[in-house]
This record gives C-alpha cells, structure tokens and sequence, in this order.
DNA sequence: CGTTTATATGTCTTGACAAGTATATACGTG
DNA sequence: CACGTATATACTTGTCAAGACATATAAACG
C-alpha cells in the first residue's frame, strides 16, 4: 500500500529505523531508547514490516527486529537522479546506476532469510 | 514545518522534482507534462518552495522553476546510516562523509523529543 | 492454572493535507 | 485601458494516519 517515502517520512519510524541500522533490537529496547508508548512502538514496527523495511524474529515473547535495507534502496535509487548536483565524482553515481542492471547479489552482514 | 521527509512523500512533488532534476521548467510545462491542473502544480511548486526544494526565476508573467539540491542531500545524507547494508566498497560512504568534512555533526537516533 | 512479562490489536478522536473549484494577481499587448 | 495569458491564492471537503487508551494474545514460570 503505502510506498517507501511515505514510510520514512513519519520521524518515529526514521528514528526506529535509526537504531535498527546500528543493530537489531526488541520492541521494548526501541520503547525505553526512544520514550516512546508500547502501542505506538509496535504499530510503528508493523507498518515498517508490512513494508518490508524490517523483519522480526520471535524469540519467547519477545520479538527481537532488525533492519532489512532493500525500500531504502529503492529510495537511494530515486536519489540518484540528483545526485550529480553535488558529488563531484562521479564514480558514486556509477556504482549506483551499476546495481540498476546488474544482479549484483552479496552477503549482507547478520542476515538471513 | 513540514522536514524534507515529508515534503518527498507526495508522489506528484517527486515527480516535478524529477522534471527539474533534468532541466528548469516553467509552472506551464510541468503542468502539461504532469497532466495536473494548473493548482495543483502551483500548490506543490509552494511547497517545494517553502522548503527549499526548488526556486523560481521570474520572467514576465512566467515562473521558470529550478532545482536547488540542499533538501535532498539531508536526505542523501540521512541515508548514509543505512548504506553499508548494500553498499560493496565503502568507497561511496567514504564520500558522503567527505562531504560533511571537517563536521561530524548528524541526525541521532534516539534523541528526538 | 494464575500471574507476570512482552507484544499486538482495536477504537476513537483529532489534525494535516491534497484535490477541486473559483477567484485573484500580474504582466504583456493591442 | 481592456483583454488574454500565466501563475498564485482562498475556501471547502474528503481522506487518512498518528496518538491515546484500553484490551487481547501469548509465552514463561511459579
């Protein structure tokens, strides 16, 4: 339903995602580190995992989250197409456009699937 | 007000910044372009605007609209957090944060109100 | 089993915002 | 100055999403 921009743009959810990308967490680690209420925490977290952004991984009660980085990607993708008008080399924007057509699969770090 | 974030969730506002990421447009060629009604383009150009996102040079009764990039390097930047996950050579990050030189001075997470 | 812990979901209210429509402003030109 | 062109603004309305609060599920554990 609601694409990537949307998600990200709610500032809870950027922050949620913010620590996520340092490591994987249990909703209530995000709750105390981001003050925020249970309810909002775990509605926050489904939307970002009905859209792909993170995934769960249930351990007892707890449901430990981490980061899956394929929407922001997408939004690095988009931003692309601007990114010239500041990054002097443009070697960046090459590996960019590089992993546009290329399957260029690899290992990403604590994750499986 | 409204933070970068929220300003590129709207769909049609990507796409006059996509128009603009190419050439410099007029309120008139987007609207064509974009099969919008002329208000509505206007609306979004004030958003934009407001925010940063773009400017406009007057000529007569036109308003020919440019790209101005800062906006969306806070969100490049925001996504540097993130792009070792995809990223193979550290070389892009290495770049991003060049950028910033000298400050290292960047959204926390866990620090929002 | 009943209780505590951890997380999810349901409901309600409220506020923001985008679209539609109408109208205003501003400039150029005859 | 009247008129057409180009763009901006005002006003209204419908939608949708986030927060608050209450409650449900589910597992561990005595």
């Amino acid at each position: 339903m609601q694409p990537s921009f949307e998600i990200i743009a709610e500032p809870n959810r950027r922050a949620i995602l913010g620590l996520l990308a340092i490591s994987e967490r249990s909703v209530g680690e995000i709750e105390m580190k981001l003050r925020l209420p249970q309810p909002t925490v775990s509605k926050h977290l489904r939307v970002l995992r009905e859209a792909g952004f993170v995934e769960a991984q249930i351990a007892a009660q707890r449901r430990v989250y981490r980061l899956k980085p394929e929407p922001l990607q997408e939004v690095d993708d988009w931003l692309a197409q601007f990114r010239h008008f500041w990054s002097k080399h443009v070697d960046a924007l090459e590996r960019h456009l590089d992993r546009l057509h290329g399957e260029s699969k690899q290992e990403e770090p604590g994750e499986n699937q």
